[in-house]
DNA sequence: GTCTATAATTCGATAGAC
DNA sequence: GTCTATCGAATTATAGAC
């Protein structure tokens, strides 16, 4: 018991604060998601979050750290890469809240606007660039696809627009592959 | 000087108040919009906003009444309808901040995504459900149009990713009345 | 490393004068 | 009909004890 004695729980804390703070952030938004509501969450002080964290910004900044793992669609066949990425964003959207919490702090909060859109400048433009017959219009197609993969992200996820919500995902994927497919590959209108 | 003797501006303020509110529930959302901001936008007395309106949220119901005024699709070759709705909505949208106040609101208030459902239900559905072949899938195909016309206008407006904001309202039809269309009349996949 | 106590703001809402 | 004054509650953030 000589260097690892007293217990230091603090990457423990610090864990459970990031947790604590993407369901607060998904579930209220920036400015409702108050830093004692998540300290309770955590079960800890209000203000070993800011010892963590310095302030609410550097938190949500440390709490929305994205990884949207776009799939490689380089080696999937041209007529197939659509629906694996509608698939994709569905699974990755059910199984991660921070991606709804980025939502919800993407449209209220210009930090949170910049971060949604360096996700997309930085993980989802070049994924989509990789597959895109003519460069430089992989900017306008991948917004395009964004357009359409958010748009049902927000009825579904955040307004829980009824129809859309009701929807299987094998209905999603019949639906918007093919829009996502054209935004992609078809000719330039 | 019996009657209408002293000027009764309530109407004015009335209206002034309105107009500021929506501007700020469209730029700060419904959190940060606080009354004594709208009040000083107005040029009166936050009080007097409690006074009329009884309080934030009964503020917030006044200022998002939103009328979206979609264009009667019935006598509109069925071919062209999907153009005609996508271009309503870019010039609705660039002339009327309220739509952009729901939808930083709808995000991150209850209350505010149910008056989105509202909207959807009552003025979106019933369009689409008059041009659309079977009634019973016009709920579904309304919410995938819906889909992607509200992210476009999440995109473009809301989180200013560049090359949405960089097209232009032809590029906008060209491009997303495709989708629209299929979304309204094609085959159920 | 954790918590108590509190400073400094800011907000929604109320009471009442004019 | 409009404004002044203010209350009570909640927030972020800090200082410092243990």
């Amino acid at each position: 018991m000589a260097a690892a004695a007293r217990p230091r729980r603090s990457a423990a804390t610090r864990a459970a604060i990031l947790a604590a703070a993407r369901d607060r952030f998904a579930a209220d938004g920036y400015e409702r998601a108050t830093i004692r509501a998540i300290a309770r969450d955590a079960g800890i002080d209000p203000s070993m979050v800011m010892r963590y964290y310095g302030n609410k910004a550097g938190l949500f900044a440390a709490a929305s750290e994205i990884e949207v793992h776009a799939p490689d669609l380089t080696h999937v066949p041209r007529d197939e890469a659509a629906a694996r990425l509608v698939r994709h964003f569905l699974e990755r959207w059910e199984c991660d809240e921070t991606l709804t919490a980025m939502m919800r702090v993407g449209v209220t909060n210009e930090a949170g606007a910049e971060r949604m859109r360096g996700v997309f400048a930085e993980q989802i433009e070049p994924v989509l660039a990789a597959v895109c017959p003519v460069p430089e219009e992989a900017p306008t197609r991948a917004a395009l696809v964004a357009s359409q993969i958010l748009g049902m992200a927000l009825c579904r996820y955040v307004l829980h627009v009824p129809p859309a919500v009701g929807l299987t995902h094998d209905e999603v994927v019949a639906w918007l592959a093919p829009t996502i497919q054209r935004y992609l590959t078809a000719e330039h209108p």
